[in-house]
DNA sequence: TTGCATCTACGATAAGTATCGTATATATTT
DNA sequence: AAATATATACGATACTTATCGTAGATGCAA
């Protein structure tokens, strides 16, 4: 794969895996609703995204549309296997154990887990 | 708190987490063992991360002796909140699933997890 | 006590990240 | 058509990260 997403470089791939194809103007509108940005900032973050292969851009129109290049399912994966790797000892069970024990999971969400949990071990 | 650890520094702090308080020397030999490291890189990264408090130094003898000052809980607690954050819609339940979904863990991880979710569920 | 080994301090550098200003082209409005 | 708005392109800059070389101090061994 490309190199690992920025935080910035998140932000972006964030609102376009929830909008789809976006101009640039789109997701920079997006953007300064959690912090400010100049639009050339997010312009130019995008183009250099593109170089980079993070994302595709639909150049034929004067305005154009990128979309993202990568899923959010890849990039998910990968960063729980990074930071399972470097700050779990690899163990997914800790990462786990860490994430439920200290966020206040809802009584639904743990149900969920659980029925997850035993599908996983009916597939072995 | 300070700001996030960088790769290379998670790798100084995984290593002072295990062994305990260690010499620059110590810690080099055990950063070699992945990759090839110059001494003095991983002094100077030692002596900034001192500066920005990650570490804290005993300077009484001629050899330093370093240890973390950030305990590894709040570190694993910390970023596994900024993943949730920023690729999984603030969902730990998102989280888990594709943590669980794509590794191959153990039935006897499995089980434990399914104990920790009993006792959570107990707690409410 | 002279020389070798080992330590810290410090500066330089290259690469990557994030930010923004200016220039220029193209629409749109008046 | 002229003025205004909106796009992209591009370069400059400041910051951070990672890396390493050199210098100088300190300890130890021959």
């Amino acid at each position: 794969m490309q190199r690992k997403p920025t935080d910035a470089e998140l932000e972006v791939l964030q609102i376009l895996w929830k909008h789809g194809p976006s101009s640039v103007r789109h997701v920079n509108t997006e953007l300064s609703k959690n912090r400010e940005v100049v639009y050339t900032t997010t312009l130019k973050m995008m183009q250099v995204m593109t170089e980079k292969g993070l994302l595709q851009r639909d150049t034929s129109q004067r305005t154009h549309l990128y979309e993202a290049n990568v899923s959010q399912e890849m990039v998910q994966q990968s960063m729980v296997d990074k930071l399972v790797d470097t700050v779990f000892q690899g163990s997914t069970l800790k990462l786990v154990m860490q994430a439920l024990g200290h966020e206040k999971t809802s009584s639904k969400d743990l149900e969920a887990i659980k029925k997850i949990i035993n599908n996983l071990e009916n597939d072995q």
